[in-house]
DNA sequence: CCTGTTACTATACGGTAGTTCAATCACGAA
DNA sequence: TTCGTGATTGAACTACCGTATAGTAACAGG
């Protein structure tokens, strides 16, 4: 008797996109844009060669289904409230999170980074989405401060997204040496000097302190 | 008559490395990790392709070297004292200086740190001089700080390389969103809190209001 | 002048990059 | 069942990757 030929088994457009983008991620998470390769890519995923193309055009068109997903992931993570925690608060616990703080996320994120410094097609996504990013963290801080602070939280908020770009590259650089804990008190320490929440302090202010 | 024959010219070890290093370090300014290959470089610093191989062993060798000297450069610059400056105020300015808060110089840092993260070798390069670029911001923290203030300044030290790191990162995908200013006051805002030298505040913490 | 050392060139090689394309296969509509 | 659409394959293609190596040319020491 002969062995049931495997059903090759055939996806929707969308679905099987949706595959070949995770396949793609786990490949930068692993190596870097050097890992950033069709052979990489449809091994992980499982597939033959010529699927990226049909699905994406060229790898510049996954590059930015990749990205896209990254960022429309990164602002649902952080716009999710948390139970008994302020908007801001709820924003930076995401921040710190395993979910978005792990080297894997960030390593994706620092390789995509490098791309967008020089790569003419990702810029564009990018230009087209990063204000939208900025402008969520403002609303969160504004709703934080004292009203008639005088204090621009657009400026505010360009200063938090350095600073929070800044902890995932030492996060891929070292991970060991920058805990989750630490990095929520950095977040604080450049936050707070801007808030006077009603009378105690938002966030621990004095993780900074021995 | 015979026109004569261009002399070849012959470098020492010493010079020839130095001026390859310089050609790799032009190709990554202009286009990242993509642009760093051997016939990108060989064709910049207009000799043969087996040069590299002979002076550096390896592409990973001159990653290393290129490496080294953007380190070393960096140390120095930030090192250098200035004219009335204190010893932080010179680190900060000398950070939103042109010679290093400039696209060129920053995208080869992030392409770096993209390495760093994923290549065993230069990782291992990292490693072995990161802890002396701390010291030496948290040498010059201490130096700004009250004395017995009970803060860690390697602490705040590590959370001010991050800020670093960040708005590099800014500069390099959007080099027009972050002016030296803007820069420079995002520094202190981050800085001054933990540090109240003498009456009058530190830099310019102001930066950051309307 | 001779000779050893070494910077340097030129080319070859195997491997892998991204893209193209004809053929095939699975599924839904008619 | 038939047919067409579109997902999927897999090989071919050119270009380029990093490395190895044999040969050449310039310099230093004698």
């Amino acid at each position: 008797m002969t062995v049931a030929p495997p059903k090759k088994s055939r996806l929707s457009a969308g679905k099987r996109r949706a595959l070949l983008e995770d396949a793609a991620r786990a490949c930068m998470a692993r190596g870097g844009i050097r890992e950033f390769t069709v052979d990489k890519i449809v091994a992980e995923a499982g597939v033959s060669r010529g699927l990226i193309t049909h699905h994406f055009g060229s790898m510049d068109g996954l590059l930015v289904a990749v990205y896209s997903r990254m960022y429309d992931e990164w602002i649902a993570a952080i716009s999710a409230p948390r139970q008994g925690l302020s908007r801001l608060e709820s924003l930076v616990e995401a921040l710190v999170s395993p979910a978005l703080f792990s080297r894997e996320v960030l390593n994706i994120w620092l390789t995509l980074w490098g791309e967008i410094a020089n790569n003419p097609v990702l810029r564009a996504e990018h230009r087209a989405r990063y204000s939208q990013y900025r402008e969520s963290i403002a609303a969160a801080l504004r709703e934080a401060a004292p009203p008639g602070s005088g204090i621009d939280m657009d400026t505010v908020a360009s200063a938090f997204i350095c600073l929070v770009d800044g902890l995932g590259v030492q996060r891929c650089v070292d991970p060991d040496l920058l805990p989750e804990t630490a990095a929520r008190a950095t977040c604080w320490a450049l936050l707070s000097p801007h808030l006077t929440l009603g009378d105690k302090p938002v966030g621990n202010v004095r993780g900074m302190e021995t």
